[in-house]
DNA sequence: GCGCCGCCTTGATCCGGGTCAAGCCGGGCG
DNA sequence: CGCCCGGCTTGACCCGGATCAAGGCGGCGC
């Protein structure tokens, strides 16, 4: 990344701040880019670091958007309510990964964030993230990126796939997700509800269980409550399929 | 929009350019911007005009990215093949709006681009554009916000949504569509065969026929063949309410 | 004008998964 | 220890929409 740093503002410059698992420094990261200029970099654009205990709510529907949050632990659930006020579950949010992206067209969230348990996170000014990346064309061109890579997410809900088909996509999405910040892709905590994940697969509760119960007969997880193995990603990935697409 | 004049590259001086569907013409109308700066701009930015008879593939996937596609004229469909080689059908662009934006993220088309009627549409230099919104504050606001906006438009084929609330949905959003670039809202003609309409929408080609028949025999829409009237939008909207939540 | 072909419609049947209704099981608390 | 409560599982039944199978109909070529 070609900083050139007699440019940056120099706000911010005492600030320490170290955030291994930031979306920002995600961005940077495998590109070897000096470490330096990174956290340099970073500590212009974090906000703040807080704390939310389970079932607290990160950002409500209608609030005004001012930055980007993102997850450094813990699981954040972001959801909105019809006008019955029926629940639809958007997404799960892991450690590394960045929630917030559909507000900066309103300038407001178009939903509702919760904590599934205790989340730590970051927040970045989209604004001075904005202004830094009129100056560094390389954060330019990530921001776009990251952008860009959020509109192709749907496909786990859209398409009209059978409920092993959703499952397993969801499983081995989950796998890849942990796998890349450096957890196990073949051992992990289901951290959220079966009523959360049935509502996310746009399934019955009941049907999430039976699958996950099928899943476990044929030897592909292994699971008791939310403790979950992967006996079988091959066995899954084949099933995910026509899901995934690769 | 504040754009320093002094700033812009002198390149491109001599093109004309006029193209009052333009993406980039629509990002800036309606915002009290001076036509000439508008025009200016855009001659920087367009690369070509090219016109595709219908049939014809505007990309494919794989194809490297290099530009993005705003549609003049004509209706252009977005899909994929799964490993069997079927057909899933990932949204109609109409025009006025945008195709490619997806393919920033890969720096290549992830999906197919195809001409359902005769279309037009011009290329914008992505490079361009960026090295633009660098200087343009504004600019690069309005391209974060496009993309943004994308991320939450799948909310049509997500959900557990009936044929019912997915038709109308489908028929409000044309509309609507329509609406914002100066055609009639309540009709106009269904440029897409029933099955891509059925595929897009993840229900069977009768079952799609059949919802239609029913919203005629209700005295919600007059249609024959592919000329479309909206005799009853207040009905339309009331039960697409689950899908598009305004 | 006639016949073919593609797109669309209509009818009959079937099935995946939703819904309803109980039970299970583990964790927290008195 | 025993009870309660919430999350999860299991079973029985039902329904919306897929699938299968025929036609209808309009446009185009010969």
């Amino acid at each position: 990344m070609a900083v050139n740093s007699a440019r940056l503002p120099e706000a911010a410059a005492g600030r320490a701040h170290s955030c291994s698992t930031c979306a920002f420094t995600n961005l940077c990261r495998n590109d070897g880019i000096d470490e330096n200029v990174v956290a340099q970099v970073e500590a212009l654009l974090v906000d703040e670091t807080s704390q939310y205990a389970e079932g607290q709510h990160i950002f409500r529907e209608g609030d005004p958007f001012d930055s980007i949050a993102a997850v450094r632990g813990g699981t954040v659930k972001t959801y909105v309510l019809d006008r019955e006020g029926r629940e639809q579950v958007l997404g799960f949010h892991l450690p590394g990964e960045v929630v917030g992206l559909n507000a900066i067209h309103s300038q407001s969230f178009p939903c509702n964030a919760l904590a599934l348990e205790p989340v730590v996170l970051c927040r970045f000014s989209f604004r001075r993230m904005s202004e830094l990346a009129a100056l560094i064309p390389d954060l330019q061109s990530r921001l776009f990126r990251l952008l860009s890579e959020d509109i192709g997410k749907a496909a786990l809900l859209s398409g009209d796939f059978s409920a092993d088909e959703r499952m397993a996509a969801f499983l081995l999405s989950l796998s890849r997700r942990y796998a890349r910040r450096g957890f196990s892709p073949t051992r992990f905590n289901l951290t959220m509800p079966r009523t959360d994940i049935a509502n996310y697969l746009r399934l019955a509760p009941e049907t999430v269980s039976r699958v996950l119960r099928r899943f476990r007969d044929d030897g592909i997880t292994q699971i008791d409550r939310r403790d979950l193995r992967l006996l079988d990603i091959g066995r899954l990935e084949s099933l995910a399929l026509p899901v995934l697409r690769h």
